[in-house]
DNA sequence: ACTCTAAATAGGATTTATGTATGCCCTACA
DNA sequence: TGTAGGGCATACATAAATCCTATTTAGAGT
């Protein structure tokens, strides 16, 4: 039979208020319970711990000094893990384990992460950035509590909120025939060599959009890195199709591109707030998740 | 209601063994014990800690994860809080706290300190050392377990077991008359001038032996310093009664003194091992009364 | 000697922990 | 697609702690 914390805090008590009837009244319990506590420590450990003196309360016993010291510490840790547990639960202070997919992060994240800070200065946060793939698996191990991907290929158990709608578009060189089009059709660009982001999910996804249209698109180039296609269609080595759109229309070589809405009807796709339906979201979750909604909101209105 | 050691124990074994069911097998309890526990910590907190996964065992959230790095530190406190109480109640290691009338400290307690340190040289002693009344006081207020003190006034809270009877010898000067004589008579002596060792319990002590006898003796002067009056009399300043007995008869100023026995009778004091009737001793503290006890009877026979 | 204070003990009611049996839901495999 | 199996949750009965009230015990103070 192991020894509890009540027996522990009972015990300190005793020691702290110097009697065990005072301890009992600090604790609002009555008295011979605090008295068996004490006992049965006593009992476990075969040593006396409490002098008691008739009519005048306790006192400490050499042993029970000792103890004391380590009972202390004891309940210091039971305070410690009590605050993080009910901080994780009911607080809003503690870090935030996010996953975001890494093509979007640097062209959203730091903008709401801005807001979050304002609006919770107390929520950290930790990043972590991968593919669709590795994004989902983490947010299935648990290993994140949130992520931000696209709504592809996602199983029963993750639960989806849409907070962004990109519409797919044409990005051209700013030389190119119809970068002054207000629109463009695919039917007309599907004969020119096209840089394909080739990346897991994206690949499929662009390359689907010729299919469901009956076209066959010609590949030009392929890259895996977002800047690299951009730059790409830049200097002239074809079009691509993308659906995250930066805030600037220049490469990082120095290049231009325009981007064009397509005329023929494209499903968007969805960035969304992903969780685990089975995961009871912490205080943290549900704020990073309220700001997030209002960040993208804004954002499009 | 609070959380309990219980329930914290039985998450971390679920965190360790990947799954209720086998926690539960390694805790050797059933496995609704364990399931029931950590819901109840969860409810408690407000945090989900586990993720199930239907028959695969379970995983950690985020959360799951900052929590058990707590609760991992708290069953380490909790383990060395054991550890402490149950070494103090069973084992021997540790301090003993031990009480010392200061005025034989010198004489018995390096040698005794020694016999114990050959015996169990993993207890270590901490000597206090003080009047009668500190010794005794403190004894009484439980800040030391054992103590070392005259049989002189003791309540009835406190057990003393006698070590060491101590005749009353008379101490002169190396060329007093009677320094040759094998025994010496207070009622000879009585109209010399006395240097009176003058301490509390001591003062009283040496002069209730004159008025048992009822003689009277001339005090000449007056030391609270053991070894002062013993420099006094070397140098000729008067004589004096005493029970305790140096190993040396040259004082610390190079004098020199010769110590005799009484031809009265005089009852011995005795030195006596105390501690408190109502405190169970720990096993260090029997190991220090039985070696001490061994000490003494060595010594004397 | 009497009173007061504080701890220990007794006994009974209540709450809490535990075990068995069972249901449920998913994964894995045919 | 269906089925078997693993593993967590729930229901319920029982055993064990825990608590409280009332009472006893034993010094301390007067």
């Amino acid at each position: 039979m192991p020894y509890t914390l009540r027996q522990v805090r009972y015990f300190v008590a005793a020691a702290d208020e110097g009697g065990i009837t005072a301890a009992a009244h600090a604790l609002h319990v009555s008295q011979p319970s605090v008295s068996t506590a004490i006992a049965e420590l006593e009992a476990q450990f075969g040593v006396q711990l409490l002098l008691r003196h008739h009519a005048q309360g306790t006192s400490l016993t050499p042993a029970g000094r000792r103890v004391l010291a380590e009972a202390r510490e004891l309940l210091e840790r039971a305070k410690a893990f009590e605050a993080e547990a009910r901080g994780l639960g009911q607080g809003l202070a503690g870090t935030l384990e996010f996953g975001c997919f890494v093509t979007f992060a640097p062209i959203y994240l730091p903008r709401l992460l801005a807001e979050l800070r304002t609006r919770h200065p107390e929520i950290a946060v930790r990043v972590r950035e991968g593919s669709l793939d590795d994004v989902r698996e983490a947010l299935e191990a648990g290993e994140t509590e949130l992520a931000l991907l696209y709504d592809m290929g996602l199983s029963e158990a993750i639960e989806t909120e849409e907070v962004l709608s990109l519409p797919t578009y044409a990005l051209l060189p700013t030389g190119h025939r119809l970068a002054k089009a207000a629109r463009v059709a695919l039917a007309e660009l599907s004969a020119e060599p096209m840089i394909l982001l080739d990346l897991p999910a994206s690949r499929e996804f662009f390359l689907s959009i010729f299919f469901n249209l009956g076209l066959e698109p010609r590949i030009g180039m392929r890259s895996s890195s977002y800047e690299m296609v951009r730059g790409l269609v830049a200097h002239g080595h074809g079009y691509t199709l993308l659906n995250t759109r930066p805030a600037t229309d220049t490469t990082y070589d120095g290049g231009r591109v325009v981007a064009r809405p397509l005329i023929e009807t494209v499903p968007p796709t969805r960035i969304t707030l992903a969780r685990l339906k089975r995961a009871r979201p912490t205080r943290m979750a549900q704020a990073f998740a309220e700001t997030t909604r209002a960040h993208f909101r804004a954002r499009a209105g």
